[in-house]
DNA sequence: GAACGTTGTATTCTATTTAATATAACGCTC
DNA sequence: GAGCGTTATATTAAATAGAATACAACGTTC
């Protein structure tokens, strides 16, 4: 019987932070799929304020705008994805799968000698 | 001018919760190195009860014991580590170094073109 | 120019996490 | 059995993070 198991993080960082993680990449898809950040914090219960906090730090650390965010206008704004932006989040998303791969792929032998005490 | 860099964090679960981590193999090389959970607490400024908190809940998801703890006795008492538990540092260590590897050799290129814009 | 829904920002309140303090129990030494 | 330094645990204080609230600015629509 398996009980252990590695998990891990990734995230991209540069010289001012974070840059993309699990989290922002999932919010750049919510903003994406639903157009404001309003509504893409409030699909994933998030404050606004948070929202718009990681949308400013992933721009601030990005060498080209993810987003582009009007205010004013038709429906009073919003905020959508720019051609660097979703391939960004392609680009992390690749690096992500593959990274869980091998972790699967890798650690489990070694894990089982731990979890039953071989060595 | 390389800027994006990958960051990881690696940890080992069990069904109770987290087994091993960084932090938690760092206070084992502690322990085995001044004999007791107090001393190894002060040298890497963490409070002793937060300490004690990390080794009970190594303990808990570990297989077999990873330390041997006593309290009264000629010098108070003190804390060492198990046959398992040195070999238990020891694999997570290996691990970790493998998985290093694995990610600066594998993301560099793909984080290049991200950082200069190229996508 | 009033209404709308958005972005942008400050401020306050609340919850959670972390640190600090205190104290009992242990068992060897003297 | 008093003294010692440790483990074990509860309680309280402080710090940090997060949520909630409020409101100005924006620019199209009508």
């Amino acid at each position: 019987m398996k009980y252990l198991t590695v998990k891990s993080r990734l995230w991209v960082v540069g010289k001012e932070g974070t840059f993309l993680g699990e989290g922002r990449v999932a919010l750049l898809h919510a903003i994406n799929r639903l157009g404001s950040i309003t509504k893409a914090a409030k699909s994933m219960n998030m404050s606004y304020l948070k929202a718009w906090k990681l949308v400013k730090s992933m721009n601030q650390t990005s060498p080209k705008p993810l987003v582009k965010k009007s205010s004013g206008g038709k429906d009073g704004g919003g905020t959508t994805l720019t051609e660097y932006g979703h391939k960004a989040i392609k680009l992390f998303e690749e690096l992500s799968d593959k990274h869980n791969q091998y972790l699967s792929q890798k650690f489990e032998n070694q894990l089982k000698e731990l979890q039953n005490g071989d060595i």
